[in-house]
RNA sequence: GUCCCGGUAGCUCAGCAGGAUAGAGCAUCUGAUUCCUAAUCAGAAGGCCACAGGUUCGAAUCCUGUCCGGGACGCCA
């Protein structure tokens, strides 16, 4: 529908305009304050400069009027354009708010260290992620999500170490020791008892089992937050272990060396990463050959641009803006674009509990894992409460309020209107087919409101998924429910003698909320 | 010290590629159901958009500075 606006507009107008939507519906669909910007230039006032443009557009069918309002253009879509995307969108869902971007994208979220089950610090990026990759897909653009498990680094020795000790202390009931880098918490123990009966007991008599149990512990960490993620309806396409990246240091190693980006210096290898606007250069290789973490996300993303996609997204934690500038140094390095890899970052969640500040770390076990909120509030409500904020902003909330959500819950207000919508139809007997057709002409203000919002959903989504700004669809949905409510407490629909041009309208406002609830998670209730 | 994010209604947040009267939900108060589900609707109240300058016909939005809050600045991952 913009795209149709605009290029009527830009036949009369030129290129350069500004399209907006007015404040308010009653102005009218569209609006350009184009008239301000020529003032200066033609030196007239906006209101003369107004007048003239609209005059051009009197001939233009897509539109009932053009009207010049205090230098604004205002322009009312003709009923006759409504009625017809209407018909076609009712005849072609598939169609509705779909594109065919062709770009691909691979999109890499969560990739949360397998040392632990995801806790609700996780759930922001995954949710985000995984809507972006629906929007994404819904608009055309070709996206592989992907995992990246960190089973390389000292942390999977740790987690084995911490099932080793777990499994004395509560097994073979030795007293030990715990340093406070070690994981805690009741999973390790339940790893412990888990592993116990895989291998025997006497598995935590020797040392020398920490790296078998470090192996068993990560295998059985990947399956659990799998599970986790499922439970809020995520599933990847594709897992990539560190781990198995590193036969390929060597090849990426000599391609950093030919490349001049790496040096040797107190007997490790530097990364040159200041080059390229980092704040210092880094250390890849210490001293005892051991390649750092740094180094797995080089092979990972050189690995990553030789599989040859468009763009590369990372969802990362705030925490680690600081590396940002480092993997693209490398990826530079590497010979590689580095505007194709774009890194979102979701920022902290910050808890509180009763109104104080919850600190959580997994270390010490004291996490709120995301399957209890789940199972408290439900995967669509953690998904909506996620979705429906910045990514980019700082998000705090209150894990006793989270609990009490129930009928403000706005998944409920938007449910209800799609269910609503469904009903009518139930009572009318009548199906979309019955009404596809209906010529939608001398429509009231409101239900011509209603229309037209719906026909926003393709805007929304394409400008949600170009600004990765996702709260733009939640924020959509709740106002094109709030607009159906409305109505239906206006207008009755059933025995009206508009009682097919409002199914006809209502359909489409159905089909919006539920493509769009689709996107992000959620179900569209037929009934409530 | 450097960098990132933020400061908008009592609370949680939208709005920020400059544009018409600054919005929503929650909380508070008043009203609406003989009729398609009241999980709804209508209305009231609530704001020096942190502060100070600047750019502009026009600034919550852009620029500079200040203050306040959160986070990051490992040869951890």
């Amino acid at each position: 529908m913009k795209r149709r606006v605009t290029e009527v507009l830009k036949k009369h107008l030129g290129e350069d305009f500004v399209l907006e939507k007015p404040k308010d519906l009653s102005f009218g669909h569209y609006a350009t304050p184009i008239a301000f910007s020529l003032a200066k230039v033609l030196r007239k006032s906006p209101m003369i400069i107004a007048d003239e443009l609209a005059k051009k557009f009197e001939n233009e069918e897509i539109f009932e009027k053009v009207e010049p309002v205090r230098g604004y253009l205002n322009f009312k879509l003709s009923d006759n354009f409504l009625n017809e995307y209407a018909t076609f969108v009712l005849e072609n869902p598939d169609k509705f708010a779909s594109d065919n971007n062709d770009e691909k994208i691979l999109l890499e979220y969560v990739s949360a260290n397998p040392t632990g089950p995801l806790h609700i610090g996780h759930a922001r990026g995954a949710v985000i992620g995984d809507s972006l990759c629906r929007i994404g897909r819904r608009l055309g653009y070709k996206i592989t999500t992907e995992y990246y498990i960190n089973d390389a680094g000292n942390q999977i020795y740790l987690l084995g170490l911490s099932i080793f000790l777990a499994g004395r202390e509560n097994i073979l009931k030795e007293s030990v020791s715990w340093p406070d880098e070690f994981y805690r918490g009741d999973y390790i123990v339940d790893l412990a008892f888990k592993a116990a009966k895989e291998f025997g007991e006497d598995i935590f008599k020797d040392e020398k089992n920490i790296e078998k149990l470090s192996l068993f512990g990560k295998d059985e960490m990947m399956e659990l937050i799998k599970s986790n993620l499922k439970e809020v309806l995520i599933e990847f396409d594709s897992f990539v272990s560190e781990k198995s990246l590193y036969e390929k240091w060597d090849e990426v190693f000599e391609k950093l060396k030919s490349n001049d980006a790496v040096y040797e210096k107190d007997g490790k290898i530097w990364l040159k990463s200041t080059k390229y606007g980092d704040e210092k250069d880094r250390v890849i290789v210490r001293e005892d050959k051991r390649p750092t973490y740094l180094a797995g996300d080089i092979i990972y993303h050189n690995d990553k641009f030789q599989r040859g996609y468009d763009r590369y997204i990372n969802i990362w934690g705030a925490d680690h803006h600081g590396y940002i500038a480092r993997v693209k140094a490398a990826v530079k390095f590497l010979g590689y674009d580095e505007n194709k890899l774009e890194i979102i970052l979701s920022q902290m969640v910050s808890l509180l509990k009763g109104g104080e500040p919850f600190k959580m770390s997994k270390r010490a076990g004291n996490f709120i894992l995301m399957s209890d909120v789940v199972k408290e509030i439900g995967a669509e409500a953690l998904r909506f409460m996620f979705l429906s904020k910045k990514s980019d902003t700082h998000l705090e909330f209150d894990v006793n309020l989270l609990k009490k959500e129930d009928s403000s819950n706005p998944i409920y207000y938007i449910q209800y209107a799609h269910a609503r919508i469904n009903q009518v139809f139930e009572k009318s007997k009548k199906s979309i087919e019955d009404i596809s057709k209906v010529e939608l002409e001398n429509l009231d203000e409101d239900s011509k409101n209603l229309l037209f919002t719906s026909f926003l959903l393709p805007e929304i989504l394409e400008d949600a998924f170009k600004t990765r700004s996702l709260q733009k669809v939640t924020d959509y949905l709740k106002s094109l429910a709030a607009l159906l409510h409305k109505f239906y407490n206006e207008h009755r629909v059933i025995g009206s003698k508009n009682e097919d041009k409002y199914l006809k309208v209502f359909a489409v406002t159905a089909l919006s909320i539920k493509i769009g609830l689709d996107l992000i998670g959620i179900e569209a209730k037929k009934r409530m």
